[in-house]
DNA sequence: AAACCTCATGATATAATATAACATTACATA
DNA sequence: TATGTAATGTTATATTATATCATGAGGTTT
């Protein structure tokens, strides 16, 4: 949190009572959150719950890297080094849910050189991994 | 196509006249395609034009490894390597939307090894590259 | 202070993506 | 023929996301 604070003072952009709460609600998760999910929980903290005031906090969280899409669940998460610009690797968790951000490895960074190499000029990349958490393997 | 026959042969499946007609949709476009954009076409070529009957044949042909799902544009993509199991790597260029398989480097299979090390049971990886093309780099 | 600008929020409607549920058909084979 | 299974037809609805226009809140300029 104060690495987002002191992100926003610099940058001067505002962490306004509703972003500030999806974010709180996000850090409060294991599991990714689908937007109407965090619609209702914002309408039970007394907030506004239409669906463009979540899309729009959302996309302001993304923009700015507090958060992250994942995308093969149309659902959203706390990011877990925000501030600090990374390609998240993500492991998502088919028994308990539970969605993590990886260590970013070196191996995700050889990904975008691969295909720089065959001429493709990478952006971004988005890496989910489905599987069975360490826990949840344990059991 | 011909791995494809063979396959279905094989696994005794059938690739009814909606299933083939959907994968040829997919074989001739570059970018992908969105279910509702298939269901046009179907339409266009004479089928049934109900949501259910699209997402049928897409599910049929995702399963059978015949057609992959682009997850960060809910569209899909036919499959470069139908019949031979593999990890996927997809590079999407902003520019002309074409949506192009990477041949299998080791770093794709590398990072699941990463994972793995973390104790993560990794079961799938979804790898999807935003950036431009080398043929829209050139202009 | 008044006028103005910008960003954020409010509010309504609707678009785009996806599935549930149940009925019907087609075809293999007992 | 009857019976089982997979595929398709059909209707309705759930889920995810955005367009659009109106209003408000807070600075900055005049």
């Amino acid at each position: 949190m104060k690495n987002i604070e002191e992100y926003c003072k610099d940058k001067n952009i505002k962490l306004t009572p509703v972003r500030l709460k999806v974010l709180e609600l996000l850090q409060n998760e294991k599991s990714g959150l689908g937007a109407y999910r965090i619609l209702d929980l914002l309408r039970e903290a007394g907030f506004n719950s239409q669906p463009p005031v979540a899309y729009r906090a959302l996309d302001f969280l993304v923009e700015h890297g507090f958060v992250h899409k994942i995308e093969s669940q149309n659902s959203f998460v706390a990011c877990t080094d925000p501030g600090v610009h990374h390609s998240p690797v993500f492991m998502i968790c088919k028994k308990c849910e539970s969605v993590s951000e990886a260590p970013t490895f070196e191996t995700a960074s050889n990904i975008s050189d691969a295909l720089m190499a065959t001429g493709f000029n990478v952006e971004q990349t988005i890496i989910e991994a489905e599987g069975v958490c360490s826990t949840c393997s344990e059991q």
